[in-house]
RNA sequence: GCCGGGAUGGCGGAACUGGCAGACGCAAGGGACUUAAAAUCCCUCGCCCACAAGGCGUGCGGGUUCGAUUCCCGCUCCCGGCACCA
């Protein structure tokens, strides 16, 4: 007789949640006798509720969290806020609320939402940014930096978000837009700002991805090798004719340097100004210089963008052949990278050759491809590829890529140029003139100058309050800006800037090794547990918040705070959740990334009113590999709501059986299964306990795990359990048990019911995760296919140990086999153990 | 243009080292139970062929192999990142 009843999560999911805080079984301990594991994906920033994009990277984590747990390693599953930053300003402008009292409350009610979806999370050791006991150690590590070097307060061009009010890093600026605000071009102005010198190891950087993150997804390690973007290349001292002094260019082809025509530097460059001051033509430069840096920053940077150009009068000489060249300045070449200046190839060069056609400039040849002679005058496209040098003196006849490295050396040494390295990547700007970030620690001294905070009379705190409006909110602040100077005791300003909150995310995981530490930002502990074992995030940080924790763990190492070079051993990118909604332009129906303008977003705390915390967790984890975008149904949520009910039911329906099997205290052994039956089952219990360990432990693979788990509950319900049979009961019982303990990182509430209603002893979640034996996997026969020419044409059972040749021969007389082989010439006969048998006749 | 990732039934996905393609689930169809519905249980479910036997089938075209979703060569399309970086 069978029982409908439904899982009572409502009721049960906070029970257990309670059970679990009680019991303290998610506290973090650290002896050194059993191996770590540290388990940790991107804290939230505290926005007020939780999305669904949110539930997938903590359930992911969660999951696998609770089987390290089981498997007995020392766990350290932290969570915390990443709670400075705009919106939090925002709210407290549109709102009239203090930032800090804002946040708090959102912070509070994510919390709870977390702990209601059953988060096994070690809450003694949360990190909240925004409060002081955490942004001190901010100033401190900024002002050990200062020291270090690494530090620099210039004047230099950077970008700025009108709407954000502030400026930003290189690495939030895309496509020339704010990476807050789609819609919104950055400005480029001339500032005084405070950039970290993360180019200073922008080689480690890029060596590190191939030596030491190989269990990295290639798509992030390719997009850092990308933004850090590494040239070899060649500096080169060409010398101004009318002056007299250098001007250095850099460049990647010196195999090219006989074919120089002309010379460009950015307009920005500060020798242009000097070279022509007071020149005929001054007025005109000046006038061309004011219209490219008008035009901004991100229609001079597009490819497709026309050349502009404007002759300054001057004559550069190149140092290779003496030849006299015209200098000019151009829209395409940039400030920032190289020299400012560059040597022109059009021969060579396809954005040198459409300048020299549209200016009328010569065009020398000077690389010839096999078999094939350039004509300067009919050339239609510059050729960049390599060749035979022509016309290059005594490097004629060479090719071309040996001519790099023998022109530099010649040049080398003559003084006239050296080889050199060139990156991509620029330092990291990150003050902002913004309220609710950790104040720079400096103060500026009429006498002194530029003065750092001692690291005693940190942290420099935010005060409560400050007047939102136009510029800096702290500047207005006077109890906050006016202080006297540490030094030399006469006035001074503090600085008003706050830091980018990129800053607090770059150590934070560091934090959670030892987060009480009241006298420095972290100490030995942290060395036990780091580096992080698996850390889950999404793609979006593939260049910001990892390429800077990557930078100040080598930052931290080099400070002597820790020894390690890399915090992330193992990265996980978990994909988007997307949802069914409406193009609202083009009407079309399909799976988006929820967003309230497509209105199909789902919110979590729905689904967990309505299906669980479990079944949220599992439909998550099932739907799709974790890497991978999901797409949310309704149907898909129900169908593993489904399999939970019929797990819960089986319980119901045989809790007598399973009670009296568990009250035995025994699995059942290999050797003890009888019948085929129940040997198949017992076979699939350690099949499926192998296939959920291997899937967790070595592919982070949990919808395969799951399905495994709902095969063998199909198997256990075709499987007929004979009342008043001792072993029938233990095997039920063990059954169970196994299923509660294989689910229980992915639906850990249900795990728990099970466990209790079946009699387990203590809580799934202090359980050790179940072995299998190998002796369990055994088989005494095993079907295979029978294969003629390599298509399957029939199967046939042969025993473990059975004879090859013996089964050679079974399959060629095998019925389904001979007609397909009848008539013809047997050629070869394969076998391949256990799998198959291939005979190829013709 | 450069870099990275994809393409498997109506859908999400599985196939781990070159060895039976489509596990598991969703949707769909049929049946049982029910006064009825829901729930549950059973069956069918890649395509062609009325059935069977058979043939075809993992984006496309080649190749290697006894055997290819998997390896190699050449394409197409889709997604993501970078892009006048000298």
């Amino acid at each position: 007789m069978a029982i409908e009843t439904y899982y009572p999560f409502q009721e049960a999911e906070p029970r257990w949640q309670k059970a679990w805080a009680e019991r303290r079984l998610f506290e973090a301990r650290i002896d050194g006798k059993r191996p770590k594991s540290y388990i940790l994906e991107q804290f939230p920033y505290p926005s007020g509720k939780l999305h669904m994009g949110h539930v997938r990277v903590y359930t992911i984590g969660d999951a696998m969290a609770r089987f390290r747990r089981m498997q007995g390693f020392d766990v350290l599953h932290p969570m915390g806020f990443d709670a400075f930053g705009l919106p939090a300003e925002n709210a407290a402008i549109q709102r009239g609320v203090r930032p800090a009292d804002w946040t708090e409350q959102c912070i509070d009610n994510m919390r709870g939402q977390l702990n209601r979806l059953g988060m096994s999370y070690d809450w003694e050791r949360e990190v909240v940014t925004c409060r002081d006991d955490y942004y001190r150690w901010n100033q401190w590590i900024f002002i050990k930096m200062w020291e270090m070097g690494l530090v620099e307060r210039r004047k230099a061009a950077v970008n700025w978000c009108p709407k954000c009010q502030t400026v930003l890093a290189n690495e939030q600026v895309i496509n020339g837009r704010c990476w807050r605000h789609e819609d919104t071009d950055v400005d480029v102005r001339q500032l005084d700002q405070w950039f970290l010198k993360i180019t200073d190891y922008a080689d480690e950087l890029l060596k590190d991805l191939d030596d030491k993150l190989a269990a990295w997804p290639n798509l992030v390690t390719a997009q850092q090798r990308n933004w850090i973007g590494r040239s070899e290349g060649a500096l080169v001292k060409f010398k101004v004719k009318e002056t007299g002094e250098d001007l250095p260019i850099f460049t990647t082809r010196p195999d090219t340097l006989f074919g120089v025509s002309f010379m460009v530097m950015a307009p920005e460059h500060p020798k242009v100004a000097e070279l022509v001051k007071g020149k005929p033509n001054e007025a005109e430069v000046k006038n061309f210089i004011n219209k490219i840096v008008l035009e901004g920053r991100e229609k001079r940077t597009d490819e497709a963008a026309e050349k502009e150009g404007c002759p300054l009068g001057l004559t550069a000489i190149n140092p290779v052949n003496g030849r006299e060249v015209p200098i000019w300045i151009a829209n395409f070449v940039l400030m920032e990278y190289g020299t400012g200046a560059i040597m022109a190839v059009p021969a060579h060069d396809q954005r040198d050759f459409e300048f020299a056609k549209k200016f009328d400039i010569p065009i020398h040849v000077v690389i010839q491809p096999e078999g094939q002679t350039l004509d300067s005058s009919t050339m239609t496209a510059a050729y960049t590829e390599p060749g035979v040098m022509v016309n290059s003196a005594q490097f004629d006849g060479m090719p071309s890529p040996d001519a790099k490295k023998a022109i530099v050396t010649w040049l080398a040494g003559k003084k006239q140029g050296e080889p050199t390295v060139q990156y991509r990547l620029r330092d990291w700007l990150i003050s902002r003139q913004r309220f609710w970030g950790t104040p720079i620690p400096f103060i500026h001294c009429e006498h002194c100058g530029l003065v750092p905070v001692s690291v005693d009379e940190l942290p420099v705190k935010l005060p409560p309050d400050a007047k939102f409006g136009d510029g800096s909110p702290l500047a207005g602040v006077e109890d906050f800006v006016n202080v006297k100077c540490s030094k030399c005791g006469g006035k001074a300003r503090r600085e008003t800037d706050t830091m980018d909150t990129f800053f607090d995310s770059s150590w934070y995981y560091l934090r959670y090794c030892d987060a009480k530490n009241a006298t420095l930002p972290f100490n030995k502990e942290a060395q036990a547990w780091m580096p992080v074992d698996l850390y889950v995030g999404g793609k979006e940080h593939a260049i910001l918040h990892l390429l800077y924790s990557r930078f100040f763990t080598k930052v931290l190492r080099d400070m002597g705070l820790i020894k390690l070079d890399e915090p992330f051993s193992r990265l996980l990118t978990q994909g988007m959740v997307l949802s069914e909604g409406k193009d609202p332009r083009t009407g079309e129906v399909r799976f988006f990334k929820m967003s309230k303008s497509i209105g199909n977003v789902v919110d979590p705390s729905e689904i967990i009113e309505q299906y669980g915390a479990d079944a949220a967790r599992m439909f998550i984890l099932f739907a799709a590999p974790p890497d991978k975008d999901l797409e949310w149904t309704t149907a898909g949520v129900e169908g593993i709501a489904r399999f939970m009910n019929r797990l819960w039911r089986y319980v119901q329906n045989n809790l007598h059986n399973l009670r009296a099997g568990m009250a035995l205290k025994s699995e059942v052994k290999p050797g003890e299964a009888k019948n085929d039956t129940d040997k198949a089952l017992l076979r699939q219990i350690h099949e499926t306990t192998r296939r959920v360990t291997a899937d967790l432990a070595e592919r982070q693979q949990f919808n395969t795990a799951i399905s495994a788990c709902m095969e063998l509950l199909n198997a256990l319900h075709s499987w007929p359990l004979h009342e008043n049979d001792v072993l029938g009961y233990r095997l039920a019982a063990t059954s169970m048990s196994r299923l509660a303990l294989l689910i229980s990182p992915f639906a850990p509430h249900l795990a728990e019911e099970i466990w209790a209603q079946i009699g387990g002893e203590g809580l799934v979640a202090e359980q050790p995760w179940p072995a299998w034996d190998e002796e369990a996997l055994k088989v005494d026969e095993i079907e295979i296919a029978l294969q003629v020419l390599g298509k399957v044409r029939g199967h046939m059972m042969v025993g473990v140990n059975e004879d090859e040749e013996a089964i050679k021969q079974r399959a060629l007389a095998d019925e389904k086999v001979v007609p397909f082989t009848q008539g013809k010439t047997i050629r070869k006969v394969i076998y391949v153990k256990h799998k198959l048998v291939n005979i190829v006749a013709n």
